[in-house]
DNA sequence: TTGACATATCGTGACATGCCGATATATTTC
DNA sequence: GAAATATATCGGCATGTCACGATATGTCAA
């Protein structure tokens, strides 16, 4: 090996950065509700929305938000669009939020 | 007990607030590294801001930010000011992150 | 096909954030 | 005290985010 210890023992800028960008996806207060939800089960747009008590169309633009860093998926079944959990590693994350912030 | 299992397995949403507001602080690029490098050692302000390829008076922006949610805390030695991590959890989370997205 | 429902997208104004140069404070050295 | 070093703060500009109303798309039921 070239590199010495305290360089390769930090991760690259580049994958800080598109961790940074999850990250800041999900910090919002009902986009952290909502992953707390689906972490526990499906659910569709209308319901997400009611639980954070918002308007549907802004639950939606979360869940958008929140797809497109491939942290959830959805799924169309009748007029009804269907979250899930994408990324495994969501739940650890929200292990350690709810550690520190109480659950 | 009053409330259903449902309703109590869910972070209270000031809760939830305050943990986007503190992942918020934490999604930049440069302040992942500050803190990756902070959990391995006490480092100076000068120390952070080449590591990072920043000015060091961004440098101070960004620690300053972590700071005042609760993240570090600061020392002055000096003509220097050495920084550390104050809040325990920062630890589980960044291992969180390096999980995911590579060391 | 019409109407109702569920979700998605668009456009906008208010507001926050990131970055930078300039400048200010504090501390050591001469 | 003056110069040098290390941090910290300020003002401004560009960009991004949030919440919202309005509107569009897709789906079912009658």
């Amino acid at each position: 090996m070239v590199k010495n210890k305290a360089d390769e023992a930090f991760t690259p800028l580049p994958a800080l950065a598109e961790a940074a960008e999850c990250l800041k996806t999900l910090a919002h207060p009902h986009r952290l509700r909502i992953v707390q939800m689906l972490l526990r089960g499906r659910y569709a747009v209308g319901e997400l929305a009611q639980a954070c008590g918002i308007p549907s169309h802004m639950a939606s633009e979360h869940l958008r938000l929140m797809q497109r860093c491939g942290l959830l998926r959805s799924e169309r079944e009748g007029r009804k669009a269907f979250y899930e959990v994408a990324e495994p590693h969501l739940a650890n994350i929200m292990e350690c939020v709810e550690a520190r912030f109480g659950p």
